[in-house]
DNA sequence: TCTGGGGTCCTAGGACCC
DNA sequence: TCTGGGGTCCTAGGACCC
């Protein structure tokens, strides 16, 4: 057999979970649920639940209050802490990284694209998952596919700790009969813009009609969409480091801000905290955004492109408030948020990239 | 029942210019 | 009075992902 590429998805299983069991192995086996300041009580979401707490209908995006409801007694509740995972990360990363021929595409911190050229995709995937068990004693599934959108897709059938193979060959025959929904980059509103036009399957949306779904979602998406449901996507696994267009400090206060003067405090320092990341990589800011959510739930997003690029502090932070003097002084605030866009290395736009959502 | 925080990209529509 | 087309830039908003 001649030695083809394949495209590799490898995805940590219950990553976050995994890490704090490891250093708190006295957790092993109870219900962990990763959230927060780890304080059941405070306006928080789940980020992770360990398998034993999703037997008992917990799950991420679950506010902290409801899972504490839903939790038995001996269930472990536990702050965020990203140092940890960002460390994590790394090992695994720099881990799969070492393999041979490799080119590896990180896309999320537990989650990763290899790009190899082999006559045995399963052998490569047993030897990443047998070297990141080595390394840190973390566990990982792996997608095999011929290209990004069916290897990300296959990940889901290999957990935990298997790995399972798409392709064109067996596309049709695994993924014909499932819910658009289950395809990366459809989501709830999506899935019932389709349905209202009779599109419920995946193959449906294979067998759509282009021009319909270009009417309906744009030239870029309704072609993207359409190809989404044959299995069709980019193949090309990219190492070249990341540049991010943007950085922002959100914050959803546990009580709400009643007063002008509250919001301003609060915004400065989001600008100022956010205005940090890009100042470290060096990069003018090219525009401010902010966004509120008042009370209970209406969120607002909105911004200006500052007149010149600026690396200046005072004027990122000074751009904030100008935009939080035109809230609604009357309504309360439970969320702010600001996003500071910056200025792309060597004035270049960003590249042309494949019409994914996230980081591909 | 109460809904995080970090991102990216696409689209629609208005303003403005030729 | 009723009225082009094409292009670009900008802003707001929507959707999705980890």
């Amino acid at each position: 057999m001649t030695p083809v590429p394949w495209v590799l998805h490898v995805d940590m299983d219950q990553f976050i979970a995994a890490v704090e069991v490891l250093r708190r192995p006295e957790l092993a086996g109870k219900p962990v649920i990763v959230g927060g300041r780890g304080d059941r009580t405070e306006r928080a979401v789940v980020s992770t639940a360990s398998y034993e707490a999703r037997k008992f209908g917990i799950g991420s995006g679950m506010p902290l209050k409801i899972a504490a409801r839903k939790a038995p007694e001996d269930a472990v509740f536990l702050p965020v802490d990203h140092a940890a995972y960002e460390a994590a990360s790394e090992e695994v990363m720099s881990t799969l990284r070492g393999l041979p021929g490799v080119v590896l595409e990180v896309i999320g911190w537990d989650e990763c694209f290899l790009g190899v050229t082999s006559d045995d995709p399963e052998r490569v995937a047993r030897e990443a998952q047998a070297a990141v068990l080595e390394a840190t004693s973390l566990h990982c599934s792996v997608g095999i596919g011929d290209n990004k959108v069916r290897a990300k897709i296959a990940t889901e059938f290999g957990k935990p700790r298997g790995m399972f193979r798409l392709t064109a060959e067996n596309w049709f025959e695994v993924m014909g009969e499932k819910p658009t929904r289950d395809l990366w980059g459809v989501g709830p509103k999506v899935q019932k813009r389709l349905a209202d036009h009779g599109i419920e399957t995946v193959r449906q949306l294979a067998d759509a009609d282009r021009q319909e779904l270009v009417t309906e979602f744009g030239p870029k998406m309704g072609v993207w969409y359409h190809e989404l449901g044959s299995g069709l996507g980019p193949a090309v696994v990219d190492d070249t480091p990341w540049i991010a267009r943007s950085h922002s400090r959100e914050t959803t206060y546990q009580h709400n801000l009643t007063t002008p003067d509250e919001v301003e405090s609060a915004l400065r320092e989001l600008a100022a905290e956010a205005f940090a990341d890009c100042e470290a990589e060096g990069r003018a800011v090219t525009r401010v955004n902010l966004k509120v959510r008042y009370a209970p739930f209406i969120t607002k997003t909105f911004g200006r492109k500052l007149a010149e690029p600026t690396l200046d502090r005072d004027v990122v932070v000074a751009a904030a408030v100008a935009l939080g003097e035109t809230l609604d002084h009357e309504r309360e605030v439970r969320l702010l948020g600001v996003r500071a866009e910056m200025v792309m290395p060597e004035g270049g736009d960003p590249v042309e990239r494949t019409p994914v959502r996230g980081r591909i």
